[in-house]
DNA sequence: CTACTCAGGTTCCCTTAGGGAACTTGAGTC
DNA sequence: GACTCAAGTTCCCTAAGGGAACCTGAGTAG
C-alpha cells in the first residue's frame, strides 16, 4: 500500500495528518490523556489489535508525542504518558469531539461532557481568533502564504493551487 | 484489512475518526474549503491516486459532508462543494494546522497564515471555553459521562475505563 | 518445585485498502 | 479525423491492518 508520505510537505495540515491521519492515533491520544495508559488497558478499551497498537505506540514515541515510562519495578511495568507535544493535541481531539457531538449525537445527546475546571462549567469548545476572541469559520477567514512557504529542493510543495488562489481570492466568503 | 468500524461507538471522537481518520480526508476538505473543488485539480494538488480520490469523495458525499454539483453544462463539468456539515470541519483543520505549525514548522516559520477577515489580523486559532473564553487544555478540563452515554443493544461501548475513571479522577491536573 | 497468571509485547497468516498506470466515455476543438 | 480535456473506472501489485497464537520474565498458589 505504501501510504503517500506527507511529513515532508509544505503544509502543516499534511504534516499533522502524516502522524494523526489514521484510524487509531486520535483514540489512543484520547485514552492516554484521560488516564488509560497501559498496553493491555488500551487493547481492551479500544479493541485495537496488539500488533497495531505496538506499532502506533512506537511511532508516537519516535515522534515525541508519547514517552514510555516504568511505573513499577519488580515486576517491571510500563505505561505511556503524553509529552507536551502530545498534550497539545488536545485541541484537535476537542474539535473532533465537538464536530461528532454536533452531527452524530442521537436524541439522547452527546456521550460525554467537557467540564472546564477553571470556570467550573460544563462547556463546549470554540475555535476562536487569538486577537479578538470571535469564532473562526471557513467563511470569516482566508489562508495566505506564510514565511515557510518557500521551500528547499528536498521539500515537495503541496497545494500550489491553493497558494496561488489564496492571493487571488477576494476572501473565503461566498 | 477491514478497518474496525468506529461509527457506531458511543464516543464522538470515534465517530468523527471513522470518517476523518485516514490519510486524505483532512487534505481533501482543506482543498475544497480553499476552493480546489474539481476532480483533476484535487488529483494534481494532492498527489492522491484517482481511484482513492473517487472512493473518498463518494464516502464524503454519502456522509453529507460534500455535494457534487454541476458548474457547467456542455461539456458537463462537475465539482465538489462543502455542505454546512463539511464547513464545520474547519475548526478541526485549524487545530491540526496549528499543532503542525507549532511542532513542525522549521526556521522559516509556518507555510501558511490564517487571516481573520472580521478583525483584519493574521491570527492563530485558540480552542476556548464557550463560557469564559479561556483556552481549554488537557490540564484544565475533565471529561464526564454525557446524556448519550447510556447506549442501546446495537451500540458498542468504547471507553468504559474512561467512563469509570472520569468520575473517580479529582481532575485531569497532575 | 511445579503450575498458573499477568503484563507487554512479537510472530504468523490472511484479507483488503491504497498506489499507480492504463483504459473509458462523452464532449469540445484544431 | 486526430487530439485534448474532465471525470472517472479497471487492472494488478504491495503492504498495512485484523486476529489468534505464541513468547518471555516475574510474581504467586498449592
Amino acid at each position: 500500500m505504501t501510504r503517500t508520505p506527507l511529513a515532508d510537505v509544505a503544509c502543516s495540515i499534511a504534516r499533522a495528518t502524516d502522524l494523526f491521519g489514521d484510524a487509531w492515533t486520535a483514540l489512543i491520544m484520547r485514552d492516554v490523556l484521560a488516564g488509560v495508559t497501559r498496553f493491555d488497558e488500551l487493547v481492551h478499551d479500544l479493541g485495537i489489535s496488539r500488533k497495531v497498537l505496538a506499532a502506533k505506540l512506537s511511532r508516537l514515541i519516535d515522534e515525541g508525542v508519547l514517552v514510555r515510562e516504568s511505573y513499577r519495578e519488580r515486576p517491571a511495568r510500563e505505561h505511556y504518558r503524553a509529552t507536551e507535544k502530545g498534550r497539545e493535541l488536545y485541541p484537535v481531539l476537542l474539535a473532533l469531539m465537538s464536530w461528532g457531538d454536533r452531527w452524530y449525537a442521537g436524541e439522547a445527546g452527546p456521550p460525554a461532557r467537557i467540564h472546564h475546571l477553571d470556570c467550573a462549567h460544563d462547556t463546549t469548545p470554540v475555535t476562536a481568533c487569538a486577537h479578538c476572541g470571535e469564532a473562526l469559520t471557513a467563511d470569516n477567514t482566508t489562508q495566505l502564504p506564510g514565511p515557510g512557504g518557500r521551500v528547499g529542493p528536498g521539500t515537495r510543495v503541496l497545494g500550489p493551487l491553493i497558494a496561488s488562489r489564496a492571493v487571488q481570492l477576494p476572501g473565503a466568503r461566498d
